[in-house]
DNA sequence: TTGACATATACCGATATCGGTATACGATGC
DNA sequence: GCATCGTATACCGATATCGGTATATGTCAA
């Protein structure tokens, strides 16, 4: 066995970096591949390659327009990214309560045993 | 060249979802690794490497208990994944604020051409 | 129709991964 | 010291990927 398909997964799909900055050019809206290619200097076939996976996953659309191919996000797809990542989002906020609990506990100590910052 | 390596990032770390599945199931707590074999039912070997590629990338962390190893998440590697995916959260907002547009206007016509629902 | 432009795809070699199995390492308790 | 428990790691073969280069496909314009 191997590792998983690029295109088994939106995970799968964005875990290569250069995918990952071709969707966050394809946030401020449709574009062209060769639009693409002038914005991240990658070669004209690896931008077709790595939207082709992007594509067979529903990260990103395409439609006609002339010779042109025009790409944009896929909003449901990515949803579905954010979606299993929020849930760990308690981690860090019950950690932060935690701090603030600690600061609280601090300052009311601090109060009590001095008369006030150093 | 070939695909980047598991332990070069964590969004390369979460691509494979017995990981995810691990993620998910220390969200729970601190756990050894035969709770997460009898939990997940991978086998013992499966487990520990898995675990060894999150710590390489932070995602997790051990401490010794014995002859156990804990391990528990790492929130702030966590919210860097997080941090990566939110800013396309606009796009599902966007659209649904532009749904609610069309949904008022043809309530609004509606309202003008008939006198219900059919 | 021919040529130019825009994009997609085929081919290549190198490589890091996966699960499975066996075993090494390390700590505990008797 | 020795057996046992808990975990990590080494080895294996199969495989899907990566970038690069060349070329196929498709669309427009003259």
């Amino acid at each position: 066995m191997a590792r998983a398909s690029t295109t088994s997964d939106a995970f799968n799909a964005i875990a290569e970096g250069a995918r990952r900055e071709v969707l966050e050019a394809l946030a401020d809206g449709e574009m062209a591949v060769n639009d693409l290619v002038a914005r991240l200097g990658f070669t004209q076939p690896q931008v077709s390659k790595h939207l082709a996976v992007m594509r067979a996953v529903d990260l990103v659309t395409a439609r006609a327009d002339g010779r042109h191919r025009l790409y944009s996000l896929n909003a449901a797809t990515l949803r579905d990214l954010y979606e299993w990542i929020k849930p760990f989002e308690r981690l860090w906020n019950e950690r932060l309560d935690r701090l603030d609990g600690v600061v609280a506990e601090l300052a009311a100590t601090h109060r009590q045993t001095s008369k006030g910052p150093s």
